[in-house]
RNA sequence: UGACUUGUAGCUGAAUGGUGAGAGCAGUUGCCUUAUACGCAAAAGGUUAUUGGUUCAAAUCCAACCAGGUCAACCA
């Protein structure tokens, strides 16, 4: 017996997903897919490293689709795609997992537990959701080699990172240097400004602010006229606890500034403030700008002593302007420090910073009057312009927090105390507040409120961040910027926006790189240095280590290295690095520096890292370099796009991939984010298992573009199961159930396709321009375009309209030239639309490809994804012949509103319609298609009418196209002009050019000449007759019944229904039928003149009438009630 | 605060500057089916966020503004 195509229940899409998995696993389909393309050019995609310390998300399913149908793509078109895996293994989610859970912090690491302990740790755990990883990577059907990934810890990896190091060493791009940086105080370690720029980590907050009063010297005080009593600068700050350390006060040059006489709001002393001019209305009504009240307040009570409660009148602050000045005039101003303590002394920070000379007024560019006073409170330490201005101005540097982000001891009260709630403490006392209500208590602060403002936090623990002074190691980016910029201009950005937008803005602005961190489980930097930092050495390869390790024990003899000397050193990272002392050109011993990098190195470094390049696999480095694709959610804009650009450019002049796609996120289906805390994350294993891994996918691809945020909602994906799969999955049903019973196996020779059919050809012709439409749209990274062009094709062309028509063809008849021709059309297009689609539902493809071809055999591929991508077929297509099959599926649906409007059901025939032609080419075409539309409306007859023909009413209207560029501001009278043309105008126009403004000369124009692209006929008004019109098909149905016509319909109204009564009686579609009907007036004469047409079609061996009839039930018949009885043959 | 981006029917998406803004989903009504799928048809739902401008013509281009999203920022 011959194989026959499986036939099958019931779609299971999940099921399909499981089986084809399997047939993978066993056949190893993927790693076939890649080497059956030995030898055939490459395509290089780089895989951007996952941490396996989470669990996957169905964001991270989006980006893998995206991948691995641009992969599987190219494989089909004859490139070889190798896909290494990585990890993503360092790095401080990893280590501030592992502190948790030992229950320990960065402090206890080296006391608690040996660094060597915690790292061993981080190890174990890096890996720790490594299972779920691969089981999505499978279950999802992403295709990426996991049997030799790249994995960052290892040392071959990091050897290759300590190569790029040294590379950009050796170029004098690695460079060390103080400066302020954002730290995390709760994460023990300095943020990169990419950390910086994670999602989230700028957050609105409200702070303790304060106008401190900064008290004018004496000594300096004689510098400002006019005025008696004590002279304040007034600084605001959002950060109280940075007052301690502050050391100067930054005003603008060319800003006007004024000292005001007013009251201490809180002890009501009559003072004078100095603050910008332009700012005086924040702090001071205009209506209580009051001189005489604070002269005799002043007067009567002195300036120094307070003005208590009782003898104020009223709780107003008066206030007026004493004098005004230039910011340049008060530069060198010398002030008293506002909260002096022994930590914080002139010898102190002289001792710190030699020849400093602190609390004075200086001068800076970056002082605005948009808020706070007008004057910056500077404290060195603590911001990166306070830095920059206070170096310049030398006013020396003090740290009075510790790295913890606690006060250090000798700041009074204040010392020991965490500068923000770091711990969690659930009874923590916020120090700003301390410190505000001491300087109300000393009549220091002006106005103490709370602020809401943008202050950036820690990615990681969520705490806020400080600046802080730190040594750091830097990668001079910004030396190779104007580089960067411009190879940017040669990579194909997905969304182009994004490209020149938001990761070109980034490259304007860049900042040279800031490398260190100061944890213990990452790269270490391969830098060892002299105790007084004169020598330094990059280290590039462990080789050149393992040297300078037997050199330096040689050298410096004694202990020195003395557990590395005969293996070499095993392990890259801490502590061992840490133990090792190299020797400098002078002989001089070296310690590593301690920190490590950024882990963004680990991952812009993976193009030869993954290869450990130079070391190896130099060849097939250059084969792989650069990415020709490359894809990531974008939040990776200034993370992994940003540094492997970084580290194309620096290492090699190069880009590092040449196509990038950047897909947006995965919101729940209200367009919130999706978060742990709100309980509306999505579970991709859920998902996949539940709606099938293809159905996921195209969902995922088709609802929107990758780029648009996705709000993801389960209805969708249902409905993609329903309406693309179902309807495919059917078509294959309904052409396995006949092709079985008629044993098709695509065994006889291919019908050449002028033999075929007109509808065989015309299914042909669409689905070579669906192959076209769908290889511009993949090529162009539009995966979108290319599945909502397949859904339409199965939806629109195949399904509901060539099977449905062709229906017939398939169960009447014998097997000869037509049917063959229908199996062959219909199993072209399955195995076609097969292949489309296998990029994007891998799984159901190669399933249905499997179905098919175990019975026809032409393929010896074992699996959709180790053929060939279709190509288009140009001699295939005929857009004429598409054209015209529109115009059937128009004139039908318009036929069909016109039954709908005055209700005649289609089983009823109708004798006649009428479709007016504007042109012979016109009714040319509808004569081709008039079978069609008889046969799907039921109709008699189709009469064209020719464009000859007067009795139709035709009507123009202008192309506003073609007329509108010619004609300009011509054009709305040009349409009016047209609009009234009568049908023998237009015959003149069709017929060749028309002067549509014979009077051109009077009026002095320029002549105007239309013809038939300029118009748009349509016809309407056929008198006597129900019409409708779409465009310029018009159609005009006669919907008189005659004799004749109403007993074919009752005919088939009884054929209906005795139907539906086979169906409800679950009949066997073959099983004959004895059918007796009592008889009726009404009816009798119509069912018997069609008795042999009614008997063919319900399997009826007899259909007899008679007077009595015992056990018979009613069915109604167009208003007619019939008794009758079925009985099945042999019963 | 700035940059980028989005705003079309209850929802999700379309629409090379060209004139009744196209579909699907959901709800209503009817119809078809020798494909256990689906579809077809009708009515309804739109000031294309708002306001201006450019143009013969704007959902589309420009400006402003509102709202959402993303990102950036030393901003005291």
């Amino acid at each position: 017996m011959a194989v026959k195509y499986k036939e099958y229940q019931q779609l299971n899409l999940p099921v399909i997903g499981e089986e084809i998995l399997d047939k993978w696993n066993k056949n190893n389909a993927f790693e076939k897919s890649v080497d059956l393309r030995e030898g055939y050019p490459p395509f290089v995609f780089f895989e951007g490293p996952p941490s396996a310390n989470g669990m996957p998300g169905i964001h991270h399913v989006i980006s893998r689709t995206l991948k691995d149908l641009v992969c599987r793509y190219k494989t089909m078109q004859g490139y070889q795609v190798k896909r290494k895996g990585g990890w993503d293994t360092h790095g401080l989610p990893i280590e501030l997992g592992v502190e948790k859970e030992l229950g320990i912090t960065k402090e206890d690491i080296g006391k608690k537990i040996s660094v060597e302990d915690y790292n061993k740790k981080c190890r174990e755990v890096v890996m720790r959701f490594k299972d779920k990883w691969d089981d999505i990577t499978q279950k999802m059907g992403y295709w990426v080699d996991l049997n030799d990934p790249y994995i960052t810890f290892e040392n071959n990896y990091i050897e290759t990172l300590w190569w790029c190091l040294s590379e950009l060493y050796k170029k004098g791009y690695l460079y060390e240097s103080v400066s302020i940086q954002p730290y995390s105080p709760a994460a023990g370690t300095g943020l990169s400004s990419h950390e910086l720029n994670q999602p989230g980590t700028y957050k609105d907050v409200k702070d303790t602010s304060a106008v401190a009063m900064f008290k004018i010297s004496e000594k300096s005080k004689v510098k400002i006229k006019n005025f008696v009593g004590e002279a304040f600068l007034m600084a605001w700050t959002t950060t109280p606890w940075t007052l301690p350390s502050n050391l100067g006060l930054t005003l603008g040059g060319n800003i006007d500034y004024a000292l005001v006489k007013t009251i201490n709001p809180y002890t009501r002393h009559v003072i004078n403030v100095i603050l910008a001019k332009a700012l005086i209305t924040k702090y001071f009504k205009k209506e209580e700008e009051d001189k005489v009240t604070i002269t005799r307040y002043q007067e009567k009570y002195g300036y120094d002593s307070a003005v208590t409660s009782t003898n104020i009148d009223d709780p107003k602050q008066p206030w007026y302007v004493i004098s005004e000045f230039k910011g340049s005039e008060l530069e060198g101003l010398q002030y008293e420090q506002l909260l002096p303590s022994e930590a914080n002394t002139l010898e102190k920070i002289q001792e710190i910073t030699p020849g400093a000379q602190p609390f004075r007024v200086i001068l800076g560019d970056f002082v605005t009057t948009e808020d706070g006073t007008g004057i910056v409170h500077t404290a060195p330490a603590f911001g990166a312009d306070d830095f920059k201005v206070g170096q310049k101005n030398n006013l020396g540097i003090l740290t009075l927090v510790d790295k913890q982000g606690k006060f250090v001891e000798g700041v009074g009260e204040f010392s020991g105390r965490y500068v923000k709630n770091y711990k969690d403490e659930p009874d923590y006392v916020d120090v700003n507040v301390d410190i505000a209500v001491k300087l109300k208590l000393e009549n220091r602060a002006f106005k103490v409120e709370k602020y809401e403002h943008n202050y950036p936090h820690c990615w990681r623990t969520d705490k806020p961040i400080i600046y802080y002074p730190l040594d750091a190691w830097f990668i001079k980016t910004t030396a190779v910027k104007d580089r960067m910029v411009e190879l940017n201009k040669t990579i194909n950005w997905k969304p182009a926006a994004t490209g020149t937008g938001r990761f070109g803005n980034w490259l304007e602005n860049m900042v040279d790189w800031n490398l260190s961190r100061s944890r213990f489980w990452g790269t270490p930097l391969p830098i060892w240095k002299t105790e007084d930092g004169e020598e330094e050495k990059c280290i590039g390869s462990i080789e050149e280590l393992n040297t300078e390790i037997r050199k330096a024990a040689e050298v410096l003899g004694g202990e020195t290295n003395k557990h590395y000397l005969h293996g070499g050193i095993l392990d890259l990272h801490k502590p061992y690095v840490d133990d090792i002392t190299l020797v400098s050109a002078n002989g001089k011993p070296m310690k590593r520096v301690p920190d490590l990098i950024d882990v963004w190195f680990d991952s812009g470094a993976m193009p030869y890292a993954q290869w450990h390049f130079p070391f190896k696999n130099k060849e097939q480095f250059a084969k792989s370099f650069p990415a020709d694709f490359i894809a990531e959610g974008i939040d990776q804009t200034r993370g992994w796009f940003y540094t492997l650009h970084a580290l194309g450019v620096l290492l090699f002049d190069s880009v590092a991939y040449k196509t990038v796609v950047s897909n947006g996120f995965v919101l729940d289906k209200n367009g919130n984010k999706m978060s742990k805390r709100l309980g509306n994350v999505v579970d991709p294993f859920e998902t996949i298992s539940t709606f099938g891994p293809d159905a996921t996918r195209w969902y995922l691809i088709t609802n929107a573009s990758p780029w648009d945020n996705l709000k993801f909602d389960v209805d969708g994906i249902k409905e993609v199961q329903r309406k693309f799969f179902g309807t495919l999955y059917n078509t294959y049903q309904f052409f396995a159930l006949y092709a079985n019973v008629d044993g098709f196996a695509f065994k006889e020779a291919t019908i050449p396709l002028k033999e075929r059919p007109e509808i065989d050809q015309w299914i042909l012709s669409s689905l070579n321009t669906l192959v076209k439409n769908v290889q511009v749209s993949l090529d162009d990274y539009e995966p979108t375009q290319a599945g909502r062009a397949i859904e339409d094709f199965v939806d629109a062309h195949l399904s509901n309209w060539y099977v449905r028509l062709c229906r017939r063809r398939f169960w009447k008849g014998e097997y000869e030239q037509d049917k063959i021709c229908a199996y062959q059309t219909l199993y072209e297009c399955l195995e076609t639309l097969c292949k489309l689609m296998a990029p994007i539902a891998p799984f159901f493809a190669d399933w249905l490809f499997t179905n098919l071809n175990s019975v026809t055999i032409r393929y010896d591929n074992e699996s959709i994804h180790h053929t060939d991508f279709p190509k288009a077929d140009n001699a295939v297509i005929d857009t004429d012949l598409e054209k015209r099959m529109q115009l059937a599926q128009d004139a039908s649906s318009l036929i069909l509103s016109l039954r709908k409007k005055v209700n005649i059901k289609v089983r009823q025939p109708l004798q006649k319609v009428f479709i007016p032609a504007t042109d012979s080419y016109m009714s040319a075409r509808i004569k081709q298609v008039e079978d069609i539309i008889k046969a799907e409306t039921n109709i008699k007859e189709v009469d064209v009418l020719g464009a000859e023909n007067d009795f139709i009413q035709k009507k123009a209207k202008a192309n506003f196209k073609t007329l509108g560029k010619k004609l300009g501001a011509k054009m709305k009278w040009a349409a009016e002009a047209i609009a009234k043309f009568d049908n023998a105008t237009i015959d003149n126009v069709l017929e060749g050019d028309y002067l549509l403004n014979p009077e051109y000369k009077s009026n002095a124009e320029e002549p105007i000449f239309i013809n038939a692209e300029d118009l748009e006929v349509s016809s309407d008004e056929i008198p006597g007759y129900e019409v409708a019109n779409k465009g310029s098909l018009t159609v005009a149905l006669d919907v008189t019944i005659s004799e004749e016509l109403k007993k074919e319909g009752n005919a088939r109204e009884f054929v209906n229904k005795i139907q539906n009564v086979r169906k409800e009686s679950n009949f066997e579609l073959t099983d004959r039928i004895i059918v007796t009907v009592l008889e009726n007036e009404i009816l009798q004469t119509s069912l018997n003149q069609y008795k042999d047409y009614i008997c063919a079609e319900i399997l009826a061996d007899s259909l007899d009438f008679l007077p009595v009839l015992a056990h018979g039930f009613e069915i109604e018949v167009n208003d007619a009630i019939l008794i009758v009885s079925i009985l099945k043959k042999g019963e």
